[in-house]
DNA sequence: TGCGACGATACCCGCACGGTATCGAGTACA
DNA sequence: TGTACTCGATACCGTGCGGGTATCGTCGCA
């Protein structure tokens, strides 16, 4: 319907095609399509150029009406429904576009819905899921899931954060053997232990205690120490990140509590799964 | 939407998954779908039962409006569209009451056009397409496809029609050499040679010249001749229908001209095919 | 007569919608 | 209080459809 719309004011299928940001080809056979659920032809196909037939012009005025209509209903039964509000959590080490061009395509989406988006500190990887504070967290792997429900939207290879000037900065690769004697950056007291945990390659370790990536950035300028970090994280000067090879991946995902699953928080999680999937 | 409407009339999934001929597992969840959309809950459900909220009434009125409105866009559009006719050809050898439930069913879903069956006889596998006096064909192949666009929907086995007292009624299956040395119904002259050819078991027969089905079955009540028919042909009193294992199954298809591809062909197209496909 | 424009066709892939089997919460009744 | 039943939710699977890319056929134009 939305389809027929745009061919029928564009009256040209590979403009209509841009409009709709799609390829020619499938637009041309959902018109058809359209045509023989209806039985009628809708537009008269010459090289020329495409022309409305007789139906085709009654069921443009129509099909205005139609989308006119549907929208009238989205906002009478968005008020019906009244205030609504779905709260996001983030890492506070998101410097991503990314999440917030996600948070104005569901405010697109959901006119009616107050939106807010609060950011945790590293010490929280759940972003305040289970105090309470968040209805859905956009977050990393790995945490206390008990009681929730998640769902992975992509994984990212880690690397050693380092000052530029030290040994191992100059190698391609790195194992955590090679780290082994270092002093890492450590979370405060009361963390998540699995997230501590991965974030340390798996061992109990000593160094500076962080809250934030950017405390974390100078631990390492100061002491000399290591932390993990993501790859595609933009250098800082004077720090160099080098991947290493025996560390999973850091699994991005969404996670809400899973008996408080309403259908803002659903449609956020379709919105962002389809993001991701680019 | 549909789905909704009838959810709402019935306040109880599964009586509304019975109406709509479908389980209730995917109405569920398509209603779900629709909450997500929108971003409201329109059901409240409890095991007690399922009632509207708010906006779920809000939604209910507006839904019906939003669908009266598309009916009457359907007829406006037809209507302008102007009158249109279709004419299926079929074989008449056709006692298959499928084909008038299709044309039903068809009407039903075109009711500004007019359809038409004309039933060929034997002599013409084509129905009269290439003669122009159909618009598509539910037949069987094969024959000259040239110019022609084809469906297969089925393929059935065929078997040989013998008088019950023939020695060869006894058997349980037959292979065409045994067949050899008999008379065989016959086609007209200028009947197409591969139909011909296929109905003699791949050879130039003998015996006596045939219409229709009920000829030939009499020919081969008269004679002792021989004709090739499909397996589940109820069987005439005093005829025997035995399995031909070397005989290619025969294939319902649809055919139509290539370049006269309208709608309302290419809705039957679709509408015979799911039917096929049960 | 060759070339450019543009809708149609052919083919491929991932998702979403349909199905069946099973779960789990809530209720009624012995 | 335990057990059986109801009914929507969940898990999982297969198929069809909507999206894509590559290519074709055809008409207008230089």
């Amino acid at each position: 319907m939305r389809y027929f719309l745009v061919v029928a004011e564009e009256l040209h299928f590979g403009r209509a095609a841009t409009r709709l940001h799609m390829s020619q080809p499938p637009l041309s056979r959902a018109i058809r399509q359209l045509e023989t659920e209806i039985g009628t032809t809708l537009f008269d196909r010459s090289p020329a150029g495409v022309a409305l037939t007789p139906a085709g012009t009654v069921l443009l005025e129509e099909a205005r009406a139609l989308l006119d209509r549907a929208d009238r209903a989205r906002l009478r039964v968005a008020s019906a429904a009244g205030a609504a509000t779905i709260t996001i959590g983030i890492l506070a080490d998101s410097t991503d576009p990314g999440v917030l061009r996600l948070a104005d395509a569901y405010r697109d989406r959901h006119p009616h819905a107050e939106v807010r988006i609060r950011e945790a500190d590293l010490a929280d990887p759940t972003c305040g899921l289970h105090a309470g504070l968040v209805d859905i967290a956009l977050t990393r792997a790995p945490f206390d899931e008990t009681g929730l429900a998640v769902r992975e939207l992509r994984a990212d290879p880690v690397g050693a954060l380092l000052r530029s000037d030290d040994p191992l900065a100059r190698h391609r690769q790195l194992k955590l053997a090679d780290l082994a004697d270092r002093r890492w950056f450590r979370f405060p007291e009361g963390t998540d232990p699995r997230w501590q945990s991965y974030w340390n390659g798996g061992e109990t370790r000593e160094g500076a205690v962080v809250r934030a990536v950017q405390e974390c950035r100078q631990a390492v300028l100061w002491n000399g120490t290591v932390g993990m970090t993501l790859l595609d994280h933009e250098t800082t000067t004077g720090l160099t990140v080098v991947p290493v090879t025996d560390m999973p991946p850091s699994r991005v995902l969404l996670a809400w509590k899973r008996h408080d699953s309403n259908p803002l928080i659903r449609s956020f999680v379709r919105l962002a799964a389809a993001a991701y999937r680019q």
